[in-house]
DNA sequence: TAGGAAGTAGGACAAATGACCTGATAGGCG
DNA sequence: CGCCTATCAGGTCATTTGTCCTACTTCCTA
């Protein structure tokens, strides 16, 4: 193998990590498959890490922050607030079918923060990013709420997690597209103030 | 340890597997702790089953019948129709709350499933059956739905499944509450047609 | 250019885990 | 009562997995 610095080596080991996380998950990647992945030995992997556990710290630090980058980053432009609404939903719902295995591995290290120690709260800050995206993309658009903010906030998140989760076990798209519709329209004819009409 | 018949050994193994699993998770569960909590032996273990796959079917049965059953029942009465969908809604809130475990596990076995070769179809199944229960709700409260039942029932689903998951994260009850009162609201208001006021 | 540190290689080891085997024993049935 | 089948106990084996150790090589620098 060629040598490599540290950090790079590193980052290398992460990638290798995250791409066998998403392709077989959790409980099948081991350091044998992460230094297979990665084309290099167990002794670089200790090399690099003191224990699996820290890798695995990188591992989620450095999804948590592509993923909120994703949430907030899907939410932007249109002409229309409605058309805003809908581009929104389209943008994330589009990473979601392109990217099942991502979104399911998310899924998947939440439980896993919740069930080891010490990482309930790194799941937690997860969960309030995504309601907060969400009050992010309202506020961004200009709407007014007609509830507010920080409840339409969680229950959006809620509702599209839920989605997302029903479209990763039953794949039925259609299903999911017309439940997204339902959401857009919910969102822009019942929980925000009706636009003022330019004269 | 007494003599037992088969299939009664059975049955304690299968709920000794569900006590581990709720308490520990799927990946602690092994077929060591199994037999401890039943209080026998591994060759018992593999008396009554070939392999540990074949008690995790049996796991996997049980739990998505009582789930299953949980979610139907736990839809009924209350005087207005408003108060019969917040009587469903809450009878259903406070089983999560009460066995937030026992809901934590649920979503770890649909995970398992849908990466265990052979089981995605039994994950779906325990969807489908989820949206039908909101279905069966609605229509059994009598109500008018505003919009196709199919798309009503996936809608409320995914929007339970979201809450449930943010709270078993978050743990924040009044943050729940509110978006469950939400929830009601938007179902009563929104998505059923006005009731037949009697003269 | 020599020395030393940074990085790599391969093997080894102990613990955990699923699977299984042989022998003992209980308890119904003739 | 005595047999014989169903059930149980304990030990054992092979595999997997995380961790680590020692020796080797490359590259920077004094």
């Amino acid at each position: 193998m060629a040598r490599m610095p540290l950090a790079q080596r590193r980052q290398q080991l992460v990638d290798a990590a995250i791409a066998v996380l998403t392709r077989d998950g959790v409980p099948k990647t081991t350091t044998r498959a992460i230094v297979a992945e990665a084309g290099t030995s167990l002794s670089v992997f200790h090399y690099c890490f003191d224990s699996k556990q820290e890798l695995l710290d990188a591992v989620i630090k450095a999804l948590v922050n592509t993923t909120v980058d994703l949430a907030e980053a899907s939410f932007e432009a249109g002409a229309t607030r409605k058309e805003m609404v809908r581009a929104g939903l389209e943008a994330y719902w589009s990473h979601v079918v392109a990217n099942p295995d991502h979104h399911l591995l998310t899924y998947e290290l939440t439980q896993y923060c919740l069930r080891t120690p010490g990482y309930a709260e790194v799941a937690r800050q997860q969960y309030e990013h995504y309601s907060h995206a969400f009050i992010a993309l309202l506020d961004g658009i200009g709407a007014k709420p007609a509830l507010p903010p920080e409840v339409m906030g969680r229950y959006l998140a809620a509702l599209i997690d839920g989605i997302t989760l029903d479209w990763l076990v039953r794949r039925d798209d259609r299903s999911a597209r017309q439940v997204l519709d339902l959401m857009a329209q919910q969102i822009d004819e019942v929980m925000l103030l009706p636009e003022s009409t330019p004269a």
